[in-house]
DNA sequence: CGCCTATTTGAAAACCGTCAAAGTATGTGG
DNA sequence: CCACATACTTTGACGGTTTTCAAATAGGCG
């Protein structure tokens, strides 16, 4: 079942960087991969934590639902990023649902053979720790965005946190990147059609691409004085 | 220095129940105390991130600055929680800034010397992990709220989920609650009082007391069907 | 080529923020 | 113990940002 490939990713995700080849062929026995096409459900909210995953290829999009029905776009997780281990380690249903935004391919842990492992690999459960304080310091930055900017800046933010993460081509269309920054497809159109207007993007069908990031940080930064 | 305050306060921290009391003795050798009157700053946003802190006594109040200048409140702490750790376990500066909110009693942790007791006992960083896990579900759910939910809807999860937490009478002002729920003290002020008039609440200054919880639920679940 | 999804635009209204002013508890110092 | 300063609470009016609803256009994939 591939098991090169398997390493490499492994060592690639960060968590486990610290591990050299024999520990990580320990940890592939317990890997197991799921291949996926678009769109497939990998776990709902609310549904027992017994897993987490590794994606290997492809874009995965964990959501959380809103009273109103809307769907908010918690993250999006790409090759050698990690997936679902809060929930794990927390001993608690996974808080938001996940499902494939494109054909992908990923490596999943069962938690209790996991814990086995992190018991034997105590380092590793310090880099767990660094990628918990990563993600909690991201959410943070977020939840100052949604409480304290307007939907302008929101967008900027969420476009140059993207770009610094994924290149400057950003792959997502207007009505994710509006699930992402909490407002709603039209307005994201309105104000991405205003900045391309004015020269700071280019986009086509389900891509962005950032022209002037300068300008971008200043709009990031406040609205514009007049 | 009050040193069976100390660890009795370490004890209830959550992270350290599972030392015994030779454990926590060596903890306390590297613990700190300092102490604090109201409104006093503990650290700021963008400081470099060498120590953490365990509440004794008090209350406090980690915030981030919107662009702005709006103030935003990310959490509070009481006796017996952390907080500053994210910063210190992931190696970046402080991501939010931190004061008392009331006359105040820390329990302090260098860096350094906390990550060589955590090389000694490994079994603490396992509920790190579990800490770390809680505060993240709990960050995403406040994202999916300020990202999908109007603010009355904002304002009864707050107060519900700060009554699971403190009991009944909740301990803030208005002004607080507004800025944990990303609105402003007048809109606040307008939809508490309303829900006094109806008899979901009791309140006096900085203080309110949930009365109908049931009705404050259904309010939290979205609007009022007519 | 046709279908599905993404993008676009417009108009109206809702929600909420902003500004201004006044009232009311709390505690401090004289 | 009272007066005063301070911070919290309250109310009203207005306006702006953003959502909502509706309908049309355009791009890509089978």
């Amino acid at each position: 079942m591939g098991n090169s490939v398997s390493i490499n990713i492994l060592r690639q995700s960060g968590i486990f960087k610290v591990l050299d080849d024999n520990e990580l062929r320990d940890l592939e026995k317990i890997a197991r991969e799921r291949r996926l096409v678009a769109g497939e459900a990998i776990f709902w909210e609310g549904e027992d934590a017994d897993r987490f995953y590794i994606v290997a290829q492809g874009k995965i999009k964990v959501t959380k639902l809103a009273s109103t029905g809307k769907e908010i776009i918690l993250s999006f997780f790409g090759p050698g990023e990690i997936f679902g281990e809060a929930a794990v380690f927390e001993g608690k249903p996974y808080p938001a649902s996940a499902r494939s935004a494109s054909a992908a391919r990923l490596i999943g842990f069962h938690k209790d053979e996991f814990l086995d492992f992190l018991q034997q690999h105590p380092q590793v459960a310090l880099r767990i720790v660094a990628l918990l304080s990563g993600r909690l310091r991201e959410a943070q930055s977020r939840l100052r965005d949604l409480a304290g900017e307007r939907v302008e800046q929101r967008l900027a933010r969420m476009l140059l946190m993207l770009s610094a993460r994924l290149g400057s081509a950003i792959p997502f269309t207007r009505q994710e990147l509006s699930e992402m920054s909490g407002t709603t497809t039209e307005t994201t159109i309105r104000i991405l059609s205003q900045w391309r207007e004015r020269g700071l993007i280019r986009s086509t069908r389900g891509k962005i691409v950032i022209l002037d990031e300068a300008k971008l940080r200043l709009l990031a930064e406040g609205p514009p004085q007049i």
